[in-house]
DNA sequence: ATAGGGTTAG
């Protein structure tokens, strides 16, 4: 029996076809250890459970139904196997079979259906098995437990996560790690940074997953100097000879506007670059605007042998479509197809702002209605927005129809459709859509802008003055006022009188909230350090077009991160070149 | 009697 055993195990490892394991399946019924060795079964249902090859997890199950009685293991091993299947729900209903079993459940049992629950966002079954879990006796295993906190996490409940965590009586490594991602992937970076600091005060050594987590709230927050302080530890660590790593770190730095340093890194990271490593770098292109480097960078990683993705052509795009380079970015997505990477909706959306911002309406129109899949809200939204831009009524109008057909209740669509009649004096047809708006409860997303000084995080809403330094701040703002205006600045009231929105008059142009950013900045750090904003929309013309005499008079280098992409206003100019 | 489970970049 024993050289049998010995035998299999070279068996099942060299098994990869699913050719092979009926192969197996049959030697095994003949030499009649399907019957009578357990332990062997177990393991052919792992192999075929557990293997990516196409048709394997079926012929698992098959087996398993012919099993009488399965084992804990046995149902363990389907499980598993179903969880990372692309439908994890079947593996909560063989969950739900196996407790209605005789059969026991264990630990394991558990921690495979919670990745399922993971998988398919199932919240309300994973606290049932949390339920489960603490009756069955498994409240301390941390494994199990950690498990349990990162399906919380990735279902979006932190709360429920983070109560999981405090109320673990044991921790280690990991589930400090689940718990500072599930922040920082759960939008709530802020948190994570403040918890990656108690994990090191409470003596945790931050690993390799601990500082991706990290690196990733710095990222999310633009937060750069916090950034460096965990690019300083990795470097210490010697963290930095994994690639994943490298990558956060330069997503770090690009997401905190410092392309350069992002790509000093690039260029002199240890470990190999990968597909993500190329991607990273060449997006952090295209949000700054250089569109000659990203494609630069598409060109180069083919020469090291890195095979570029769909990912890589639209980051490629983006930056032909942020630079202004129409017919570069035309000729790209052509050739995409020779390359053999189909275009999904995205890249048809970024050509279709290209050709939007130069003007090319019909072509970008004739494109939305080419395209071999259905338009989606956003390439209608784009093109509202070109029409908007260039004052074409006609294909305004063609755009809004689309977006009211699809239930559109996006308050910008209201808007931009608004600007294109006022512009035309149509004020007949501004009183419609603003009727319109107020009918269908449109509600505009709050705009708001953060700026971070001495690795605090100061966030401004429009017209805030909830801020402690305020008076200070809106007292630098009556000064830029002043001093632009002589400066020869006129705002566009144009603006505000197209604008649909509550016309509160501190939500008025002057206090808007990435001006307040602008003044605390201006206030509260030392002259020449660059001023670093953030905003969760895009930043606003007339915000565009006074940073930019800031920054000449004041003569500062300043840096907004906006929906889209960087702005950075250097003596008078922004790197947007005014296209965006 | 045995193993098998948790955190990870664009």
């Amino acid at each position: 029996m024993g050289s049998l055993i010995q035998l299999h195990s070279s068996l099942f490892h060299k098994c990869n076809s699913l050719f092979q394991m009926k192969q197996l399946h049959a030697h095994l019924i003949t030499t009649a250890q399907f019957q009578f060795c357990p332990s062997s079964r177990t393991k052919l249902l792992q192999l075929c459970a557990l293997s990516p090859t196409a048709g394997t997890l079926s012929y698992a199950v098959l087996i398993f139904r012919r099993i009488g009685t399965p084992s804990t293991n046995d149902w363990n091993a389907i499980l598993r196997g179903l969880a990372q299947s692309p439908n994890p729900t079947t593996a909560i209903s063989y969950y739900r079979s196996i407790t209605r079993s005789p059969q026991r459940v264990d630990a394991l049992t558990c921690s495979f259906t919670l990745k399922a629950c993971s998988r398919a966002l199932a919240f309300s079954e994973a606290s049932q098995i949390h339920s489960h879990l603490l009756r069955f006796g498994f409240a301390a295993d941390l494994l199990l437990l950690t498990t349990l906190l990162d399906v919380y996490a990735k279902t979006g409940y932190l709360d429920a996560a983070a109560k999981v965590f405090d109320e673990m009586d044991k921790r280690d490594i990991a589930s400090w790690n689940a718990m500072i991602s599930g922040l920082a992937q759960g939008s709530r970076p802020s948190e994570a940074l403040l918890l990656f600091k108690s994990m090191k005060e409470e003596g945790w050594k931050p690993n390799d997953v601990t500082v991706l987590g990290a690196l990733s709230a710095c990222s999310q927050l633009g937060a750069l100097k916090q950034g460096e302080v965990v690019h300083d530890y990795i470097v210490d660590e010697k963290l930095d000879t994994n690639v994943i790593v490298c990558n956060a770190i330069i997503d770090m730095y690009a997401k905190c506007g410092f392309v350069d340093k992002a790509y000093s890194v690039f260029r002199e990271m240890k470990c190999r670059k990968n597909l993500i490593t190329w991607n990273t770098m060449i997006m952090a292109f295209a949000m700054i605007g250089d569109g000659y480097k990203a494609l630069e960078l598409l060109d180069k990683m083919v020469l090291d042998g890195v095979h570029p993705d769909a990912v890589s052509y639209l980051a490629a795009l983006c930056a032909c479509n942020h630079a202004g380079l129409v017919e570069e970015g035309i000729r790209l997505f052509d050739s995409m197809v020779e390359y053999g990477v189909k275009p999904n909706i995205k890249h048809y959306g970024t050509v279709v702002d290209l050709l939007g911002r130069a003007g090319r309406l019909k072509e970008a129109y004739d494109l939305i209605n080419s395209m071999p899949m259905l338009p989606d809200v956003v390439l209608w939204q784009t093109l509202l927005g070109a029409s908007k831009t260039y004052r074409d009524v006609e294909m305004a109008e063609i755009a809004s129809k689309k977006l009211v057909e699809m239930g559109s209740n996006s308050c910008g669509d209201f808007v931009l459709l608004s600007n294109v009649y006022a512009a035309q004096q149509r004020w007949h047809d501004v009183g419609r859509v603003r009727e319109t708006m107020k009918s269908r409860d449109v509600r505009k997303v709050p705009g708001f802008s953060y700026t971070e000084i001495e690795g605090r995080i100061h966030k401004f809403v429009n017209g805030d003055q909830s801020h402690p330094n305020s008076k200070e701040i809106y007292a630098k703002l009556d000064e830029i006022k002043f001093r632009t205006k002589a400066y020869g600045y006129i705002a566009d009231t144009n603006l505000v009188l197209h604008d649909i929105g509550e016309e509160d008059k501190e939500n008025a142009l002057h206090y808007h909230s990435e001006k307040l950013a602008v003044a605390y900045g201006l206030i509260s750090t030392v002259e020449a350090a660059p001023i670093q904003v953030i905003k969760n929309l895009r930043i606003c013309v007339d915000c565009h077009a006074v940073i930019k005499i800031i920054s000449k008079i004041y003569n500062r280098e300043i840096i907004v991160r906006d929906r889209a992409r960087f702005h950075r206003f250097k003596e008078g100019v922004c790197s947007c070149r005014d296209y965006w």
